[in-house]
DNA sequence: TCTGGGGTCCTAGGACCC
DNA sequence: TCTGGGGTCCTAGGACCC
């Protein structure tokens, strides 16, 4: 059995260039929530020698005449694209399961190195030509291999991208070529120890004895190790619904009114409630999270949290909205810069096994609140979210000359492209012709 | 001035019970 | 009241991933 790892060239920035085939050539990066550090950035962006995760004000100091086009991340658009590109995968492989945004594993047949390798080239030019997106693909014997494989897909363009590691020779020489730091679950502070025992390749690694291994870094470096050596042990799907969700943000500046700090709050929570509904569950737990800016060391810091028990689980917005207003209540302190709250939900389960407490319920009430959900989000997603909000999720002030304030959006996006895919694409869904 | 967001898994240690 | 071991459950924190 073989694992091919099916995965998007610098995803985001490819998304962006499917509708601007201009920068195809360009340097492009692509920032994080905010426009804080550099998320993602294109090869010709990587040889000017921008790092990854650098602050964006850092990047325009460093170059200052470099030409480089600038995105704000669009999680929709990725979304929608990539949600494209893994319905052409599972077309060529029906045991497949994606891994994240990006990245889908695939099962092959038993098949030949020929037939794998033009199974691989095949499936790359049908992704390009029908979504615009360049994958790569790295084909092994277990997944840790498999994205092996892949690296050297992406790094060298002699194999088309699509590279096979099908023999006890091959695997040796990749490990051999393969840093230690790239390697699938071995991250800074593993590959700071490992380096500091002479250890550079995953070759290295791979070489000493399980039992070593072991007593370093337990079960899970044992398991990389394991798949290094050619033993699969990382289990396949886990279509297990997410056990906790969270949605938070930091802001521009900074917040130090309650009234628009508990409006961020409850967006948050209103998008946590439809989170859970997306996927059918509910939950029993809202904790609320706030700090203030931990790089500001001339104010004073403050962080703290606070959760609430529903007394029935549930994933309605109003509902979670309530209960992360009050636990934010109970942890506002007047006085300090706020930079980021978060909402996150746990004691996550099945909609279906919902086991009310008798002392709150209220079937009547229950199913026009779901009703009323179905629909907010059924607008939310055709007209984009907070399209339909709780009343408490916009801030509403009259200023002393009788205006009303309206509430600044403290998140900063200010080079966000626009959304060509996403309405076309839940008009076909709406009506009953999926891609 | 500006420094991301959202997850998972594992382990150690504390609380509690018998 | 004290003594001790062992089991379970929960939580915080570390490390990692994309």
């Amino acid at each position: 059995m073989y694992f091919a790892l099916c995965d998007c060239d610098n995803c985001y920035v490819s998304c962006e260039r499917v509708f601007r085939p201009d920068l195809k050539h360009k340097p492009v990066v692509v920032l994080s929530n905010n426009d804080g550090c550099v998320v993602a950035r294109s090869k010709e962006a990587k040889q000017l020698g921008i790092k990854g995760g650098i602050p964006y004000y850092q990047l325009k100091e460093q170059f200052p005449n470099e030409d480089i086009a600038v995105f704000s991340s669009n999680y929709e658009l990725y979304g929608e694209l990539t949600a494209r590109v893994m319905t052409v995968i599972q077309k060529s492989a029906p045991q497949m399961f994606r891994y994240s945004i990006d990245e889908a594993f695939c099962i092959l047949p038993d098949m030949s190195y020929d037939e794998m390798k033009e199974w691989g080239d095949c499936l790359q030019k049908k992704v390009l030509k029908y979504t615009g997106m360049p994958i790569s693909i790295g084909i092994a014997q277990t997944k840790t291999l498999a994205k092996v494989a892949s690296y050297f897909a992406k790094k060298y363009t002699g194999y088309n991208h699509c590279c096979v590691i099908d023999t006890e020779e091959k695997r040796i020489k990749s490990l051999q070529l393969y840093p230690i730091n790239e390697v699938w679950g071995i991250g800074r502070k593993h590959t700071s120890r490992l380096t500091n025992l002479g250890i550079q390749t995953a070759y290295d690694f791979a070489s000493h004895s399980k039992d070593w291994v072991h007593n370093i870094f337990n079960i899970i470096g044992t398991r990389t190790w394991m798949e290094l050596n050619g033993e699969n042990c990382i289990p396949n799907e886990k279509i297990v619904p997410k056990k906790s969700i969270c949605v938070s943000r930091s802001f521009t500046g900074h917040v130090t009114d309650f009234e628009i700090l508990r409006t961020h709050v409850s967006n948050y929570a209103a998008r946590c409630a439809e989170k859970l509904r997306k996927q059918h569950s509910i939950a029993s737990i809202v904790t609320v999270f706030v700090n203030t800016n931990r790089f500001r060391e001339d104010l004073p810091q403050y962080w703290n949290s606070s959760e609430f028990t529903l007394l029935t689980p549930s994933n309605a917005t109003q509902e979670i909205v309530q209960a992360a207003t009050k636990c934010l209540q109970s942890i506002f302190v007047k006085g300090y810069h706020y930079k980021k709250a978060g909402v996150v939900v746990m004691g996550i389960m099945a909609d279906n096994a919902i086991q009310t407490n008798f002392l709150d319920y209220d079937r009547n009430r229950f199913e026009k609140q779901v009703k009323l959900d179905e629909i907010v989000d059924l607008l939310n997603r055709i007209n984009g979210t907070e399209t339909v909000t709780l009343v408490s999720q916009q801030y509403n002030q009259k200023a002393k000359n009788g205006k009303t304030i309206v509430f600044a959006d403290a998140i900063q996006h200010q080079f966000k492209s626009k959304n060509p895919t996403t309405r076309w694409n839940d008009i076909v869904t709406l009506t009953g012709h999926p891609l």
